[in-house]
DNA sequence: GATGAATGAGCATTCATTCAT
DNA sequence: CATGAATGAATGCTCATTCAT
């Protein structure tokens, strides 16, 4: 698993190579220098190709922007659902959970890395709407889906809403530190750390 | 504690009363529009001078942006180590990082947007080394402090890299989510959930 | 030979048509208001085209600023080698120098008068590398075309450090005055003293 | 007969020291800077005084360049008149005028340059119109002075206009490549040769 | 489809000059 | 006399976007 699957899963075929060789460029290009301090003329510099077939296939900026965010949200999402289908219990779904994102940002770090940067741009710009949608339904998919389950055995910590962030948080946390260097450790290192952790912090 | 006062505590005086009112309102422009999307235009018109003055004041735009930020930074810091003065274990301390975090953030949700909004353009700028320095240095202050708790009663998770991100990762996905809308709840609410759960998670 | 044949020769072809028309702007703006006080403004609104399309093309004002002067440059010394190419002693080099120079500055009044004005503003620019280059190298060659000559019949004054200066010395006094409207004789009219006198500097 | 010399001599006194400090850096800053490129700003940093200070003595900045440019025409002017006193025939004043440009120049490198530099500005500025009136009489006197001797012995280049060109332009040549670094030979090793290089040039 | 010249609104920044203290 | 904060017009330059070829 690695940028260019994710680049091939959702742009596949011979037609749509240069589109793919633009979005590839144009994420290092976010990356490296952020998503404002972009300019189409850099992405174009690193293509070889020309302002107007940039334009022909993202209309503007912003069309590169989201079709590269939305990519990476829904190949991480994906991710996240293959795992979480085998789970048979609170605590396997929580260490799944953990897992896949632990997993898909080690696969992915240059992903991952634009996830963070570009959530903020993108929820101000023209594509808002999509993203509160796609957040209330995935949102609501996961919160049923781990409700299933908690009717159980274990007391699990009540108000729901701060439920996600118990879970993810910690590996959210420590993974935004590996990628911007201020920690060495790779975070599937810590797997069972984490997950650990996270179910511990759950308990009541 | 408000955003009165953390620019009243460091540039303090009525010579001070323009700089003080200039950053002001940056911090609201800032959080609204974006960093990037901030010009000098939208600040002078919000504060009623002119363009000299604000470049009389603070040499460029990133000496705008760098001086908010470390303003915000050193009362977050600031108020860390007041409550952490009074922590006398592992568990105390823990509580107090989380406590300090969570009202600190609430009672200033602004400063709180802008720390995490503007850390990305502050870490790419001109003070990019200075920024580096602090969170060094307080890297190991925290460290040595809770080191100097943790030979101790109870078993704590080992890799001392991932404490922190076991420590504040909860609060601060559950804070940002706060700050941006998608959860309701003030981060107070949860005070002791974060902090029992925290605590929960960093046993052995 | 005008200020229109320079800028063809350099910039041939219909593609180029409004490089030339933005240089030929420039020229006239550089020498009527000054290289500094000519802005970009002002050049624009005498070629009827964008802002853009200027920086399109010469990236920024110092581009158009070197592309003129070494333009400039060429033509001047192209010319001087034409002339020089003929020449079978030492006295007929001197009357070639000399007579080139003459015709020159008033076949182009406004190409000398720019060199005038723009060497200095070049030689602390981006280009001034270039400049101390082309300046080594064509006084290495006309030194060795003239030393050619030297070991003849007369003799001639020594230092060879002066040489250009006695040669070249009153003709380009003369051109400044000219041009700038102290004296009214057309530099042309006083070839055959300017050559003589020099000629007769020369010998010891 | 230095920089320190030319200053004193129009501003003299203890009251007048901020002044002549003033000036002396805003010569340095004009060299080295080139006249537009220099800033009010610029010039308050070396003197360690206040942009209030340099406008209470100058007005403005063309205040100061013409302050400057005008003591040095004088101090350059009343060289040149003492040593001419001297001549008793053409071929001494001819002497006189080359000598007394050459070791004012060397005497004077600063001021020299500056007065290169400066003379376009200045007869841009609101000061063209004396600056005119100066050139008129110096050029006047100095014609008149010339004609007194030249009804002599021998024949001299006929057209008037051409005269000072071929006296000066020589020197002047050398001097400005001296100043430039483009020649390594001070100005006054060649003394003779150009006086009677010169001289040799106006005899028909 | 591809190209890249052209557009022009918009922005950060500079700097001579003024004036209240 | 001295200070330096304040002013704001002016400038070089950027960059997303369009469109003729």
């Amino acid at each position: 698993m690695n940028k260019y699957n994710i680049l091939e899963n959702r742009f596949p075929g011979r037609r749509a190579a240069l589109k793919r060789e633009i979005l590839e460029q144009a994420l290092y290009c976010f990356n490296e220098l952020g998503v404002e301090a972009t300019t189409i003329d850099a992405i174009k510099a690193r293509c070889d190709t020309s302002v107007g077939a940039i334009y022909h296939h993202f209309g503007n900026k912003e069309g590169i922007l989201s079709a590269l965010f939305f990519a990476a949200l829904d190949d991480q999402r994906q991710h996240l659902e293959q795992e979480l289908a085998g789970a048979n219990s609170l605590r396997e779904a929580v260490f799944c959970i953990i897992g896949s994102y632990l997993d898909w940002v080690v696969a992915n770090p240059e992903w991952a890395r634009f996830l963070y940067q570009a959530r903020s741009p993108v929820a101000k710009g023209p594509f808002q709407e999509e993203l509160k949608d796609r957040n209330i339904q995935n949102y609501r998919k996961l919160k049923d889906q781990l409700l299933g389950f908690s009717k159980g055995d274990v007391k699990i910590v009540q108000p729901f809403e701060i439920l996600f962030s118990l879970i993810i948080g910690p590996s959210e946390n420590y993974c935004r530190a590996w990628l911007s260097g201020r920690v060495k450790g790779s975070p599937q290192e810590y797997r069972g750390e984490f997950a650990e952790s996270a179910w511990r912090s759950l308990q009541w």
